[in-house]
DNA sequence: ATAATCAAGTGAACCGTTTCACTTCGCTGA
DNA sequence: TCAGCGAAGTGAAACGGTTCACTTGATTAT
C-alpha cells in the first residue's frame, strides 16, 4: 500500500504538503501541486479511508438499517436512497440486522441512520440519536429532536379503500389485523374502524400477524361461520393472498362473494388471478426523502420536517364489482 | 466519545493494560481485568472501529458490489450472503453501483469482495485481485487465482428445457437471446444450439437484449412472420414475459400455439397465466457459496474451488402440452 | 535601508487503538 | 543470599492521514 509520505517522498516535498496538494487547499504552488498529483498518479495512491475517518471523527457515510434483504419490501425504498446517495459525495452502508447492526450503530462508523427494522428498541433508537448522529425512523412513531419519524400516510388510503368499499353498496365488512406491535396495523385499524363507525357500522377484527398463512387461517374460520361479510379489508396483501387463497379452495370467488382489500401493493397483487386491491405508497419517494432530509441536517443542522408519504388506493379486480 | 483512555484513567492502569483487559490477552491479573471491564461498562464505553482497522489493516468487512438493488434479482443472493455472514464475526457492506464503488474497493475499506456488477470491468477486478485481497466473480468467467468465478451450471438447465420440449415431439424451434456481452447469454446459446445440432435441427436466433420489450418486439417479428415456430426458448424470463404478452395480443396461447420456456425463475413467472416455463437455480445457495469460499479463503488461504451453481428446470403451463 | 506583508512550504501533534519491548517485584530453588 | 523466573503491568512507537502554528525568503511600502 502506497501512503502519502511515498507520495511526498517521490514529489521531494513534505507530507504535509503532500496532503495540502492532494486536498486543493492550503497555499501551495502550481508546479508543486503538480508534481504531486502526478507523483501520486504513477505511485497509484489512494488515501486509507480509515486514516482519515479517524482523524475527521467523521465517516460521510449513511448507515441503512432493515432486518433482511428478501420479500421485496425493502428494495424500492433502497432503490430511493440510493439514488440520491448518488448525487452527494456520500457513502451507503445497507447493513441487515445481526449483531453487527449494533457494533455498526455503536462505533460510530456512519454519520446518520435510516432504521426500518424493528428489532432495534425504541430504547436504542432514543439512547444513539443525537445532534451528532440523527436517525431517521420509517417503521415507527418515535418523536425527539433528533430523530424524524417519515412514516406512510395510512389513513389517507384506508379511508379511500373504506369509500370505494363503501360507494359500491358493501356494508358488511371485516377487518383482517396484522402484528399488534405495528404502528402501521393499529394507525390502519384505527382509520377503518373510525371511518365504518361514521357511517354506523360494526366491523369485526381478526387478529392475524401479517403473514400469508395468518390470512389463510383467518379465512378458514370466517368462512365457516354462519354469514359471510360482503368486504375484507386486510391489513396488509400477504394476508390478503392468503385469504383469497382459502376463499379458492372453498369455491368463493372475489369480489362477487367477498370483496377484499389489502395493503403494500407487492408485486404478486397485481398478477393475480382476480388481481388484488390495494394500496400503494411510493416507498422510491420513501426512501428519497428519508436520506435528504438525513443529509439536510448534516450538513444544515435543518431541522427535520415532519411528512407522510402519500398512499393511493389500486382498485384491482378482487373488490370492484 | 468515551475511548480507551478514559477507561484506563478510571480503572486506575495504564492504556495498555486496559486493551489488554478488554481484549482478553496479554497477562492481566484477574482483579484488574475485572476493574477495567466495569469501567468501560459505566462509561459505556466503545472501541473505535476505524482507529481499530488502521492499525490491523484488516476491516472484518466483506464487499458485496452489484448494480443496483431493485429487480429482485439480487434479493435472494443477498440473503444467502447474509446468512452466512451471521455466523461469522465478518460484517458485510453492499454497495450499488456508484463512484463509492471504486472508492471503497480501492481505499481497501473490505477485506474481499464479492462482485456482480458488469459495470466493473474484468480489468479492474484483475488489477485488483490479490492474495490479501481475493474476488468472487458471479456473473463472468474470469480466471486468476485470487479470482473465483462462481456461476450458474447454464448447460445442464438449459439441455434439460431442451429435452423437455424435444420430447414432446416439438421440433421446429427458435432461440431469443439477451445482451451480446453477457457471458450467461452465450453459455446459454451455445448449449441450446448444440443441442439442437445434435438433433440435427436448425434453430435461428434473434436478437434481443434481456429486456421485457427486446422479448415484445421478437415476438411481433416472428408472428408476422409466415410461419411460427412450435417452441421459443428465451434467454431470461423478462424477454419470455415479453414474447407471452404480444402472443396475447395477437390471440394466440402459449403452449398450444407456441411452447415459451425462459430463464431465471422470477417471481411472476409462477403467477402469470399461463404459468411459465423456466430455469431456476438457488440463488441463495449461490451467495452463500461465494461469501463461504471468500472467508475460508480469507482465513486460511484455502485455495478457490471451482463450482457451478447448479440450475433446474420448472415445466410449468407455458411450455407443458 | 528597513519593517511589514505575504505566498510557499514544513515540523510535529493528533485522531484511538494495538503491541513490542521493557520494567518491576515477589517467589523459588540451590 | 541471591540468581533466575514468571506474572503483572507499562511506555512509546506505530498505523496513515490532517492541520495548527510556525519558518523562510522574496516583495512591497515607506
Amino acid at each position: 500500500m502506497t501512503t502519502i509520505r511515498d507520495v511526498a517522498k517521490r514529489a521531494g516535498v513534505s507530507v504535509t504538503t503532500a496532503s495540502y496538494a492532494l486536498n486543493g487547499i492550503g497555499s501551495i504552488g502550481e508546479a508543486t501541486r503538480k508534481r504531486v498529483l502526478e507523483a501520486a498518479e504513477e505511485l497509484n495512491y489512494h488515501p486509507n479511508a480509515f486514516a482519515r475517518h479517524l482523524k475527521h471523527r467523521k465517516t460521510q457515510t449513511i448507515g441503512v438499517f432493515i432486518s433482511r434483504f428478501g420479500g421485496s419490501f425493502y428494495e424500492e425504498i433502497l432503490e430511493g436512497i440510493h439514488s440520491v446517495i448518488l448525487e452527494t459525495d456520500y457513502e451507503l452502508l445497507v447493513c441487515p440486522e445481526s449483531r453487527s447492526t449494533r457494533r455498526i450503530l455503536l462505533h460510530r462508523q456512519v454519520d446518520g441512520a435510516i432504521v426500518f427494522d424493528s428489532k432495534i428498541s425504541n430504547e436504542a433508537v432514543l439512547k444513539l440519536a443525537s445532534r451528532r448522529f440523527p436517525i431517521v425512523v420509517l417503521d415507527r412513531f418515535l418523536q425527539g429532536e433528533f430523530i424524524l419519524p417519515l412514516l406512510l400516510d395510512n389513513p389517507q388510503g384506508v379511508r379511500e379503500a373504506f369509500g370505494h368499499l363503501y360507494h359500491q353498496g358493501l356494508r358488511k365488512m371485516a377487518f383482517v389485523a396484522g402484528a399488534m406491535d405495528s404502528f402501521d396495523n393499529a394507525e390502519r385499524m384505527a382509520t377503518f374502524l373510525a371511518e365504518a363507525e361514521q357511517h354506523a357500522l360494526h366491523v369485526p377484527v381478526y387478529q392475524g400477524n401479517f403473514t400469508e398463512i395468518s390470512g389463510y387461517e383467518i379465512a378458514q374460520t370466517i368462512i365457516q361461520s354462519d354469514e359471510l361479510p360482503e368486504a375484507v379489508f386486510c391489513a396488509n396483501d400477504q394476508m390478503a393472498l392468503g385469504f383469497l387463497r382459502a376463499m379458492k379452495e372453498h369455491g368463493l370467488h372475489a369480489p362477487a362473494d367477498i370483496a377484499v382489500v389489502g395493503f403494500d401493493d407487492i408485486p404478486q397483487t397485481r398478477y393475480m388471478q382476480p388481481s388484488v386491491s390495494t394500496i400503494s405508497a411510493s416507498r422510491f419517494e420513501w426512501g428519497t426523502t428519508a436520506v435528504r432530509q438525513l443529509i439536510d441536517f448534516l450538513e444544515n443542522e435543518s431541522p427535520f420536517q415532519p411528512r407522510r408519504i402519500p398512499t393511493r388506493l389500486q382498485a384491482r379486480q378482487s373488490s370492484t364489482l
